[in-house]
RNA sequence: GGCCUCUUAGUAUAACGGUUAGUACAUCGGGUUUUCAUCCCGGCAACGCGGGUUCGAUUCCCGCAGAGGUCACCA
């Protein structure tokens, strides 16, 4: 088995395109076969700068490596289109020699004529109903056409099932542009077949050009290989398809917002495919044991934003329990405040460790830590304001806090110790949790929330826990 | 407009003619000594419409509607 994913380099790869790249892969891995990256740069005037590395650098983050392609190399080489112009020639001469394709230099004004003038009489628009009666000899400078054989044709599709289309729908298509380069419809033909690929996962829109492939696979006497169609990712709000126009984020944008690719592969492979059972969470490699392309879904499916920040939480909690914070903590680096870059990796490893199950995504990191790097600004109507402290008076709230603070002094600083004199005040101040907890919580982080009390306390530190309940006494008596 | 495809809660989906139409996210309510989150429990919420076939249709067939795709020297 031998599948692909073909980009064409015109900018980033956007979650609506990205499927046709997973897809594929989870196919290669699972039947022990090849994934084949093939840069489909044939239209030069849509070629993007650096567009290659954005794709190569995608399918890396994801964990999608390919076996045969750009930088790697393989037995099919070059895997960029613009280099294999020689190849798409010799089979363009194949066909012209079996009389199964012409020259053309009709010029477009008079192609536009025909249009129109179909447009006028209501009929459906063929170009091979004006076929030129004697076409010139095929020289670079002149577009190819392929000279079709209409008919009705019947193809299998992996997720669409059986297909049928009539001759209206085959037409004598462009095969070499004038500029000497295939089009899509041409090369992806030759490559395939030289290339020895042997599964085709694109999207859906190809589907109404597909007997027009079919009748070129035929004048080759090519093998067809099997196809699978991808339905559409939807745009958040109407049922088109997601496009960059919609805003579509680049892959690698959801990587600089925090979230693992293990989680956004998860995300989207699951989109528009389950194995029947309930599972919902699934590894590179339980995608590889569980994909069929059988089970993949007809219909779009749009994108949820609320759902992959779900999903990334399930993986950060998942990940760090299997592995542990240690083996974790790198990959948080550059998520991190500002404000973090002093402090060494032990200590932000201990936030880490307090603060992860709160995260949906490693950048919430930057917002939800700043207080273990950084004093916070005192803002006492946290505290005035709170639904369990306003009742009570500034005089006893910061009595409360001062009792705090000589308490804790004399406390050894670990967590069990820390809970239990945490506990101790309780009952000393006669108040309940929520009151005396909420008011040590927001005098040592001014944060909307936190971990764990005592676990904060620990973390911070002696020194800076202190320090920050006697601001907070200060504060309240000059206020 | 021609051709093609799609249609289960807000979203993603399960169901291979018989179920109180299941699950997850979201949402709402409750629980786990503060908050937020995790975790747990519970609630709300769906078969596009109309005909058939059948003892029985979400499921099969036909029609309609709605949505989408495609009709390039773009891919």
């Amino acid at each position: 088995m031998k599948t692909r994913f073909a980009p064409s380099p015109t900018g980033y790869i956007h979650i609506g395109n990205v499927r046709s790249a997973i897809y594929p892969y989870l196919l290669a891995r699972q039947n022990g076969g090849n994934f084949i990256l093939r840069i489909e740069d044939t239209d030069q005037a849509r070629y993007v700068e650096g567009a290659t590395e954005l794709i190569e650098d995608t399918l890396k983050w994801l964990g999608l490596e390919w076996d045969e392609g750009p930088i790697v190399g393989g037995p099919s080489e070059p895997y960029f289109q613009s280099e294999r112009k020689a190849i798409y020639h010799e089979w363009a001469n194949k066909l012209i020699t079996m009389g199964r394709a012409y020259a053309d230099d009709t010029s477009s004004e008079q192609i536009q004529s025909y249009r129109d003038e179909c447009t006028a009489k209501k009929i459906p628009y063929l170009y091979r109903n004006f076929r030129p009666a004697n076409p010139p000899e095929w020289h670079e400078g002149l577009p190819l056409r392929f000279k079709a054989d209409p008919k009705v044709r019947h193809w299998h599709d992996e997720v669409m099932g059986d297909m049928t289309a009539g001759p209206e729908v085959q037409d004598d298509i462009i095969l070499i542009k004038a500029d000497g380069l295939p089009t899509y419809n041409f090369a992806h033909i030759v490559d395939d077949a030289t290339m020895g690929v042997t599964h085709i996962c694109r999207g859906v829109e190809y589907l109404s050009s597909t007997p027009n492939y079919l009748a070129l696979y035929e004048a080759l006497d090519l093998e067809i290989p099997k196809l699978i169609s991808l339905p559409h990712i939807l745009a958040p709000t109407g049922n088109k398809k997601l496009g960059k126009r919609d805003g579509a984020k680049s892959v690698t944008e959801y990587r600089d917002d925090g979230i693992l690719p293990e989680a956004l592969l998860n995300y989207l492979a699951c989109l528009g495919w389950n194995d029947g059972t309930e599972e919902e969470i699934y590894s590179k490699n339980q995608l590889i044991q569980a994909f069929s392309t059988d089970r993949i879904q007809t219909s779009g499916a749009r994108f949820d934003e609320t759902k992959i920040l779900w999903m990334n939480g399930q993986w950060i909690r998942k990940l760090i329990d299997e592995q542990g914070i240690d083996t974790f903590y790198p990959r948080t680096l550059g998520y991190w405040p500002e404000s973090a870059a002093p402090y060494e990796d032990s200590y932000r490893q201990q936030v880490l460790a307090i603060i992860y199950d709160r995260l949906k995504t490693l950048s919430d990191l930057r917002t939800m830590t700043t207080y273990f790097f950084a004093d916070p600004e005192i803002d006492l109507s946290m505290i005035t304001g709170n639904k369990f402290l306003k009742k009570f008076a500034e005089e006893d709230l910061s009595a409360w806090l001062q009792l705090t603070a000589e308490k804790l002094e004399n406390t050894p600083w670990n967590a069990d110790a820390l809970q239990d004199a945490l506990n101790q005040l309780l009952t000393e101040t006669g108040r309940k949790p929520a009151e005396l907890f909420s008011l040590i919580r927001i005098a040592l982080s001014y944060a909307p929330f936190s971990p764990a009390l005592h676990l904060t306390l620990e973390v911070l530190g002696k020194d800076v826990s202190l320090a920050r309940l006697r601001q907070t006494v200060t504060a309240i008596e000059n206020a």
